[in-house]
DNA sequence: CATGAATGAGATTTCATTCAT
DNA sequence: CATGAATGAAATCTCATTCAT
């Protein structure tokens, strides 16, 4: 919430950068945004390289930090998972700059830089492939491969960040049902235990 | 399959734009791939933006000329999915590069050029939607929202593309298998029919 | 005596990085002497540091060589010593950007350049340092410090490119002449045998 | 000898200037050696320019100033001669940086710095071109061009602050007599008053 | 005096595009 | 069709200098 300069360039930085990309955006364009001249990003930054791995780095602390501190409190896997639906959800709603950026920006990524966020991608991949391992453990879930159905909720929730808008017709309480109900019952997962009928 | 000078080019240019982004990719990288000059990629294309242009009109007008048919002669709304959702899958499997770049790049695209293929996008979606509406109508669906499920879906199905290799452990029939079933039944929804406890 | 674009970069460099020195020098400038535009200078070099350092490698190569050629065919040690100060006054006169450039930026080359250049430097001073050894075994010469004699040879020498202008009044033939005189016999050597008096 | 912040400055700006060259060095580089904050140089010096127009005026005093007073009660050219080589080499190695520097940046100096320093650099060329003039009217000395042989003597000498380093194997003294001895007597003087043997 | 954020001009470098051969 | 030298606009980045605190 601080509005230092560097926070505000940051800001418009994750903006600009899911608006044309890290390689579309020039600095130029985000100086101006931002209020300040070409040169001054650089007291901040060290080069455009930076500015992307700060916003990279702290959304994976953050939604990992985060989400632990979301699940812990829920007993049973059923009640994890919605909350790290949620949790997931609402984080790549209200900051959906900085969690497109870091989803669509890995391949921007300078070889040393991408190791350390793929490190904290996957440690954020594996709650979730926690949480289905501990369903089907307590019966509550019956799932056929558990990396292919996180794969699957992540990039299914981590799509709202691609068209959400907070002037659009639906709430994010509503994405947030929607989406749970969604994955946890399916199209017709309520209506009749039908087999896989090909 | 044809291996003329311009559909090798428009091949390495798909793979290079998913690699690096359009933004990212240089025409002089591109040459070297396709083992040619910087200067001679202009006999095939008029600039760098109609190649990315030829790339997304071919993929989408396959995309829904071919889900068009092949859901043609399903007969239940349930069929109907699962083979879009199989179709869906399998090209984005096998033309990976290509629709990934289709998906990814919309934003690179000039305005004339953006209205034309958001069109078609919007043609294809709606096909799905479609799907889900006879599938309430005949009551074998229940879906709270058809928009929202349908964006979850190709979301959930086109993310495949930004991870499968044909060299991984899962094959394509297996990927698909485990997403209809995903999408039909939820994690939980051939366990029980309990409601939403929160 | 090509006089190819890039010819005449390096030509228009060496006399550039002379006049400004490297770090002084800009490719705009450098572009506009040559008669290019900025960003022509790259079709044939990679970057600034490229073109100092095909400046001095060329440089370095053909002054080893040339000397090594020059003293074959001289018997004596003296005869070999007056060869090399002959070639490297000629060198250092006819080539003066070049071998000015050579002398004085060393600092300027990135480590990797630097490590090759300063070996190719202490062969060409290690062929005259083998000249002097050679003169006290035959006892033609009476010299304390080798090193320090090759030195300031080489330095008294080299130190003509620092001023000599065709258009000065002293021919090459002159200086040469007058520099092998003064350092064979000193500004005494040829008055009276006198010891150290201090 | 006094250590306030602006000889601190002025003692990094040297060592800084004598490696990096001017054009080569940052105040920001230059500010960190000397421990304080870019802007802090603005209290003490005006620009970049002032600061080596300090180091470059004060050296020239000091050598003019010096080598005067050194060669005035010695007798003979010859004496007068060994003392100013002497002061010459002992000034270019204890400061070594500022003497390099006040050598080498020569071309950095703006017009009307540079022709002050021209002056001062003249001045003290001429003491030496006095001192062989001298020696010649005494026929103690030989010297076809007193000219060339001044500039050899100046070039042979300044270069050792180039090389030398306190902690490398050849002593002051042993430098001075070396250098001494090979100017009046050369590398054959000793031996025999052979012709110029072509 | 000292700081350090900010400036803005300018440096190096990149790259889509053109065109003579 | 193909080449590769050249262009020129624009991108990233640097740095001497200023100034409010």
């Amino acid at each position: 919430m601080t509005s230092t300069r560097k926070s505000i360039i940051l800001k418009e930085a994750a903006h600009l950068f899911r608006e044309k990309g890290y390689s579309g955006s020039t600095l130029r364009e985000l100086a101006k945004r931002a209020g300040v001249q070409g040169g001054s990003i650089y007291h901040h930054f060290s080069s455009k390289q930076e500015i992307l791995m700060v916003i990279m780095e702290s959304t994976m602390t953050t939604l990992v930090e985060k989400v632990q501190h979301e699940i812990t409190f829920a007993k049973t896997p059923l009640e994890k998972l919605r909350k790290g639906i949620q949790f997931h959800i609402k984080y790549h709603t209200t900051d959906r700059d900085e969690t497109y950026v870091a989803d669509a920006e890995l391949r921007s990524l300078e070889p040393a830089n991408y190791k350390k966020i793929v490190v904290m991608r996957r440690k954020y991949e594996q709650i979730f492939r926690d949480i289905l391992a501990m369903g089907i453990d307590q019966k509550c879930m019956e799932i056929e491969n558990i990396s292919l159905a996180a794969r699957a909720l992540l990039q299914m929730c981590t799509g709202i960040s691609y068209w959400y808008s907070p002037s659009g017709k639906d709430s994010i309480d509503t994405i947030v049902d929607s989406y749970v109900e969604l994955f946890l019952y399916g199209l017709c997962g309520k209506i009749h235990h039908g087999g896989n009928q090909k």
